[in-house]
DNA sequence: TCGAAGCTCAATCATGTGTTTGAATCATCT
DNA sequence: AGATGATTCAAACACATGATTGAGCTTCGA
C-alpha cells in the first residue's frame, strides 16, 4: 500500500537528511532509498528539459528506478515536480544566502556586486548540483501549477533584497516604481544569459560559459547597473515620476 | 498528389499576396486558399505555445482545415513551422524597420529611445498580430532546428542595429566586448518582461501590461540604459577593460 | 518459521498527437 | 458532359508517455 504520499509538502522531513543524500550520491547501492534516488535524477531533468518535456521514463532511468516507483513514492509526475521544487527551495536557501546582503556594515555598492555575482552563478553555473536556480530560470519562462508557491517562497525574497539595495543606492528617491523597475533591470540583465543563452551564444559567437567568462558577465552587468543607478540617483528628485531623460 | 510543397522556403511567394490575406481574414469564405488559412492561424498559436506543445489539431480547428491539410501543404509540423517563420519574418520586417535607426541625422540618445520603443511594443503589444516578436522570443528560449536561420536573418540584423546605436553612445570606447555587453543589457531589460512576464506579474501585482504600462516599461528601460551608457563613457578609455567600478 | 507490511518490478492500459491513407469532392480544360 | 488533376475529408495508424496493475521480493517482528 502506497504510504500515503505526501500530497503538497512533507513537513516530516522539510530538508532530506545530507547523510541519505550522500549515501544516494553513492549510487551503487541498490538499498539506497528509492524516492532519494528519485529526488537527485528529476532535478537536473525538469530543470533542463522543463515539467512538460521531462518525462518520468527519463528520470527513473537516470536514478535507477522503476517507472512505478514515481506513482508509489510521489502519487504522479506532478507530486514529484513538486517534491523537487521544495528540494530544490531548501538547498538553494543555503547556496545562495541572499538575505546577508542587507547587511548595512557593507556598502551598497559592492552588495549588488556580490547579489549580481551570486544569482549568475545560480543560474549559470555548470558544475555543481546548480539546477536550483535553474528550475526558477525554467518556471519564468514556463509557468507551471506551483508558480504561485514558488514565487511567495523562492523568489520574492531575494526580490525584496534587490529592491531594498537599488531603494539604498537611489536614496533619497523613494518613488517604489523607480526603484522595483531598476531591479527589474539588474533581473534582466542576468536572465537574458540564461533564458536566451543559444541565441546570446550566436551572436556573441561563444559556446557555452567558462568561469571566467561569468565573472565577466557579472562584472558587466554590475558596471552597467551601478552607472545607472548613480544616474538616476542624480536626477532632480522632486521632477515628475520618471524625469525627462 | 502533393505540390511537391516548397521543403523550406518558398522562392515564388517570398510575401503573401495582401488581397489573399485580406481574403483569409474574412473567415468565414470556405474556398478561401486554405494554405494562407493555416499560416495565419498557425502563427499565433506557435507564437504562445512554442513549436512541441503546439498541437496540429488546434491549428487545424482554428483555421477551420482537415488535419491532413498540414501534410499536403507543408509535408510535416515542422515544414508548416518554417513557413510561418518565414512569413514571420516578412511581415515584421515593415512592422519594426530597425534599419531607419542608423540615420545619423537623429541623435543616437533618440534613436535608443525608439529601438526600445520599438521592440517592447514588438514583444508585448497584444492587439494586432504581433506574433512576430512573440515567435522570435519563444525560439530564444525554446530553440528548434530552424534557429540557426532565424538568427541570421531575423535576429542579428536587429542586434547589429543597436550594437552600432550602442557603439555611438560608449565613444570613444571601442571595446567590442564592452559595447556588446551593454547591447546585450538593454535587450536583457526588455525580455525579461516577455520570458518571464508570470513572474513579473506577481511581484509588481499586476496583470496584462496596458499600452501606457508598456510606454512607462520602454522609458524606464531607455532612461536606465542612457544613464548606464553616459557613465560607462565617462569612464577612462585608456584603463584596463572594464575599469574598476 | 510464519506472516504482514513496505517496496520493486515487468507488463499493460489509456490517452494525446503526428502521420498516413484512400475515397470523395471540386475546379478546369477539352 | 466527361476526364483529369488538385484539394479536402473522415478514419485509422504508430508511437510516446503518464498511469495502473498484480505478482514477487525484502524486511522485520511475533
Amino acid at each position: 500500500m502506497p504510504p500515503e504520499f505526501t500530497p503538497n509538502i512533507a513537513p516530516d522531513q522539510p530538508v532530506p537528511d545530507a547523510d541519505v543524500t550522500r549515501q544516494a550520491e553513492a549510487g551503487a547501492d541498490p538499498v539506497a532509498l528509492t524516492r532519494q534516488r528519485l529526488l537527485d535524477a528529476a532535478g537536473p531533468v525538469f530543470a533542463e528539459h522543463g515539467f512538460r518535456a521531462a518525462t518520468i521514463r527519463d528520470i527513473c532511468a537516470k536514478a535507477g528506478a522503476n517507472i512505478a516507483a514515481v506513482h508509489y513514492h510521489f502519487g504522479d509526475k506532478a507530486g514529484l515536480y513538486r517534491a523537487v521544487l521544495e528540494y530544490a527551495h531548501c538547498a538553494a536557501r543555503e547556496a545562495f544566502p541572499a538575505h546577508e546582503l542587507l547587511n548595512a556594515a557593507i556598502p551598497a555598492e559592492d552588495r549588488l556586486r556580490f547579489y549580481v555575482h551570486g544569482f549568475i552563478r545560480q543560474i549559470l553555473d555548470q558544475g555543481r548540483p546548480a539546477w536550483h536556480g535553474q528550475l526558477m530560470a525554467r518556471e519564468m519562462v514556463e509557468p507551471s501549477e506551483a508558480l504561485d508557491h514558488i514565487v511567495e517562497t523562492g523568489i520574492r525574497p531575494k526580490w525584496d533584497v534587490l529592491v531594498a539595495i537599488c531603494g539604498e543606492l537611489l536614496a533619497p528617491h523613494r518613488d517604489p516604481d523607480l526603484i522595483e523597475h531598476a531591479a527589474a533591470s539588474v533581473i534582466g540583465q542576468c536572465l537574458l544569459f540564461k533564458q536566451s543563452s543559444a541565441v546570446i551564444e550566436r551572436l556573441f559567437d561563444r559556446r557555452g560559459y567558462s568561469s571566467a567568462e561569468l565573472d565577466n558577465i557579472a562584472r558587466r552587468i554590475s558596471m552597467f547597473s551601478l552607472h545607472a543607478l548613480r544616474g538616476l540617483r542624480a536626477e532632480r528628485s522632486d521632477s515628475v515620476s520618471g524625469g525627462s531623460v
